[in-house]
DNA sequence: CTGAAAGCGCTAACAG
DNA sequence: CTGTTAGCGCTTTCAG
């Protein structure tokens, strides 16, 4: 390895190597004409600090790891990019790890970014179980969750109101005129959808509409539960005129199902979603859904942790943002 | 800071912390007593290796770094994805950066993963056009390009066939008993388009056909580009009976402009694209196109690195991998 | 087989 | 304003 490093530098400026790091660093103690030689000799010696070295002395790596299920998946992503962007912006690098919807990864990945001195880590977790298996990484490292509601757990997370929204959607829905609302794919072990049903229930109880709900025993929620779900919704004797999905993926295999039992959307039923993928947008789909606002939970999640990086012993902290519908194609007014 | 070091399992144990460090790296000079008292004391005071101090002295971080243009597109995170897991298996963690298209940030992000002394760098460039710019950093770092042909560039890469791709589509629409293709979205400032359009010229002399493309003079490839571009086509009078297109992406506007002037896909027109991007697998999309097997293309430009970081002064190397047709319900035969 | 000690490149007192 | 020095936590000769 023959990189330049301060050493070197300070011996063809004829200084000692504090005064180098002196110069670099911006300290206010040191003669300008100085400085500015020292910093001349480091750019014609193309010299790089080694940011290894100085994490070693500063205790502080200037690096946050980033722990997602997966890569793969849209939302993933674009969290992703959003949270990179911004971090770099404050001055950190990402280190990115997939848990691959894996509990053992996911503990894995974690001591691994611990072991690596990260300033903090974000995660998106396999499920709000993972807490509890987790309890011990996370207090090595500040720590912040993204997207599951941790409810009344000690830990800080940032998410969006789910419930709210699906209420919002509920409501959007019954404003269009639907009466009849199906919500296609609650899942019974995810907090998240605990709440999203939640919301379709309140809205349902609130506007006078009686409320009809398919569950998903699947773990996921994928196009294939989407499509079969809806197979066997469209196969039997439906009055509904709108179904709500829990997700956009769910939402797409009904868009499946639908044409291929020769139900057209909106004509026949106004079909939404919860998510906003970024597939949603594409013009072949346009499904009307549930806005997350990515680059805001990616924002507050940053900020958070930087917050608690800051000030480790501060109170648990949650912010939760308000998500809102993004109409699209794939509901129309109805007055039946 | 308060985290159990070497020194502490040490005092804990009696012995040095030389010792200690030999008992975890599975050193053979040490005795099978001592080694398993001391683990299981460090394993009792919850010791984690300090892995930057590791780095500092072994030279190398087993970290390896990430450049690609955005996260938020599906071929990016797919790969990233990829890359990640693989690199993992392989003892290396990956510090994953968007240039946002961005050629100035290219730069910068690439210096800051110089700095931060990873052992390599994979990257996907915002253009080919791009090495020119980073010799100097490449210089100082072991890198594979991934994507973009660097031709005969002095440079590691990792690529599709995009030629032979091409002409396979054609071939494939050919077979399929279409005479009259048309290639959508040539672009001039890219080596990747000008290979694939190549390969669609290429098949066409060798089957004898009359080739007819539409360049696209946007520097991107996207939806709107393609809407554009079908839209003014299927506005003027149109012989094809089929499209292909140099990007998925651009088929997804087509299908938008295509339903707007009434023309069925398949049944009117097929339609092709190039890319085997995500979301053209779903079911209202289902896109026929040309695969670049990014799984594949992921693990050999980590094994590339890799050998590389081995090897410093090995020559510089390429691995071109060959794309293949997958079929979906876009294309139809015709005897027209 | 185990201990002592040097040093990776840098920052931050502490002296001058 | 600048130089000297002591580490940060770890690996690795070199002695014993």
């Amino acid at each position: 390895m023959g990189f330049v490093t301060l050493k070197d530098v300070a011996k063809v400026a004829g200084v000692s190597y504090a005064t180098v790091s002196r110069a670099l660093s911006g300290s206010p103690e040191i003669g300008e004409n100085t400085r500015k030689r020292v910093i001349r000799i480091c750019e014609e010696m193309g010299y790089t600090p080694n940011a290894v070295a100085r994490s070693m002395v500063m205790k502080r790596t200037n690096i946050l790891g980033l722990i997602v299920t997966s890569l793969n998946n849209p939302f993933m992503s674009e969290m992703t990019a959003h949270i990179e962007i911004y971090a770099r912006q404050c001055g950190y690098n990402l280190m990115v790890c997939n848990s691959s919807y894996d509990r053992e990864l996911e503990k894995e990945v974690f001591s691994l970014l611990v072991s690596r001195k990260v300033d903090g880590v974000i995660m998106i977790p396999v499920g709000n179980e993972s807490y509890d298996a987790l309890k011990t990484l996370t207090a090595q490292v500040p720590t912040v969750f993204i997207g599951e509601n941790m409810q009344d757990l000690p830990e800080n997370y940032v998410s969006v109101d789910n419930a709210a929204g699906m209420q919002h959607a509920t409501e959007y829905l019954y404003g269009l005129g639907h009466r009849k609302i199906l919500y296609l794919g609650a899942r019974e072990n995810s907090m998240t959808h605990k709440l999203r049903v939640g919301g379709y229930l309140t809205a349902c109880e609130r506007l006078g509409i009686a409320p009809h709900v398919l569950n998903n025993t699947s773990p996921r929620s994928s196009f294939e539960v989407g499509y079969a779900l809806a197979d066997a919704y469209f196969a039997g004797t439906h009055d509904e005129t709108a179904v709500l999905c829990a997700a956009d993926t769910l939402a797409i295999g009904v868009i499946k199902a639908a044409y291929e039992r020769g139900v057209r959307i909106p004509e026949d039923i106004s079909l939404m979603g919860f998510d906003n993928l970024s597939f949603s947008a594409l013009p072949p789909i346009d499904l009307t859904t549930v806005n997350q606002p990515k680059q805001a939970l990616a924002a507050a999640a940053v900020d958070m942790l930087l917050n608690r990086i800051k000030n480790p012993d501060a109170p648990y902290t949650k912010t939760i943002l308000s998500p809102s519908v993004v109409e699209r194609s794939s509901c129309r007014r109805t007055d039946a």
